[in-house]
DNA sequence: TCAAAAGTGTTCTCAATACACCCATGA
DNA sequence: TCATGGGTGTATTGAGAACACTTTTGA
């Protein structure tokens, strides 16, 4: 293909940043090409967007493609639009970031693709801009996370408050005091202890909770912050 | 021009939404288009992306034209890019905003460019999705002014605590009270008050203050929360 | 002399923080 | 029985919010 050809007209990108938490360690998901351009490089999950879809169309055509996904909401960072970033066609990117839960159906999804999750804190060189943007997504989600209660996404369904701390302790890279943490958390009420305990984490175990959607929503309305 | 040959490829363009601050309302730079496309409507400053610039750089070359701006700080909103967005082109575009300080060259030049302010309390029907993008782009500022000294941004270079909190009541839609207010502003240390006073709000005379860059960026350091 | 805006202090309430020990259990 | 992580309460501090009067001066 002649390359020169690729630079006399716009082309669109969409790179989604996937966080996922998993072993008490926040992690990203990474695309291990064996396709080309960039074949046998490392990079973000993305695709040339369409002529009849729009930015988000193509969003979740790809985290769909990659997870199998869907119906998950993707926050938009930024568009990265440098003249020269992609040395093979002028293309300006979109950035766009979600939190998913880790489950088994999709790491089996994961692993099939050929994509793999690494620890945020030891992120491998990618492709082109691809690691500006996940420094990016980073500050963005520990900003967000002060104002909204982000880390849910991240969760299974049924977690325990040890098992939040630990994720917000992941977020923040700081270590967070257990009294204070489970009081701020409980003192915003959206989230319902169950009768049941998870015995994963200790011999005593820890009562498992759930997100309450509907309170959390009514939170919303009346001006909320999310700190803690 | 044929149409559908307009939609085969992809164009970028960048639209900025630009906020002023005059006569104690917050205002929108708005362009009367005498040209085509949509002659005669109105709105938002824009242009398509050249291929050989990045969308900041349309966005600065935008913002010079209309009102002979430099160095301006443009932040991103987000990306508007649904297919039929457009009718005439195939085009995703870029919304940028920024807040400026209105003095007399730029009235003078907005003046020249067929552009008027508009408050922001009254925005008039503007072309394609920019009603969308401007009431994206209050959201956002009124919940960025929570955290940061935007506003200062707005105001001339001297400026009186009384005109600041008029500022911050047209962003936030809500009256504050005066002894809070200045507390909380003073109690930040970013502003320093000068000897002179001004005499065009009141008999008594207002105390103009200037804002104390380094201050600020000192205080950026520390984690800051610029709430009001 | 008075109208109009500038400027000032105190009290109350609430949320953030710091901090140390007992509990339940499986190994 | 003991090591491991889960769970609890209190005292202190600081910031936000509510609130009313005096000052200055040009008209």
């Amino acid at each position: 293909m002649d390359v020169y050809l690729n630079k006399d007209k716009f082309y669109v990108a969409v790179d989604c940043i996937i966080f996922g938490f998993e072993a008490g360690k926040l992690k990203l998901l990474v695309f291990n090409r064996k396709i080309d351009p960039f074949k046998d490089s490392l990079s973000l999950i993305g695709s040339f967007v369409k002529i009849g879809e729009s930015v988000s169309d193509a969003a979740i055509r790809i985290l769909k493609e990659f997870t199998g996904l869907e119906n998950v909401y993707m926050k938009e960072l930024k568009t990265y639009s440098s003249v020269d970033r992609d040395p093979g066609y002028r293309c300006i990117s979109v950035a766009k970031y979600a939190l998913i839960r880790i489950n088994s159906d999709i790491k089996k999804k994961v692993e099939e693709n050929g994509t793999t999750w690494h620890e945020v804190d030891n992120i491998p060189q990618l492709i082109l801009d691809h690691n500006e943007m996940t420094n990016d997504a980073l500050k963005r989600i520990e900003k967000n996370a002060r104002y909204k209660p982000i880390g849910f996404e991240l969760l299974p369904e049924k977690f325990t408050i040890p098992q939040l701390q630990k994720l917000y302790e992941a977020i923040y890279r700081r270590v967070l005091d257990p009294r204070n943490f489970r009081k701020k958390i409980l003192s915003h009420d959206i989230i319902t202890k169950l009768e049941e305990k998870d015995r994963k984490g200790s011999k005593k175990g820890a009562f498992l909770y759930k997100f309450d959607h509907q309170k959390y929503l009514n939170m919303q309305q009346s001006g909320y912050n999310f700190e803690v």
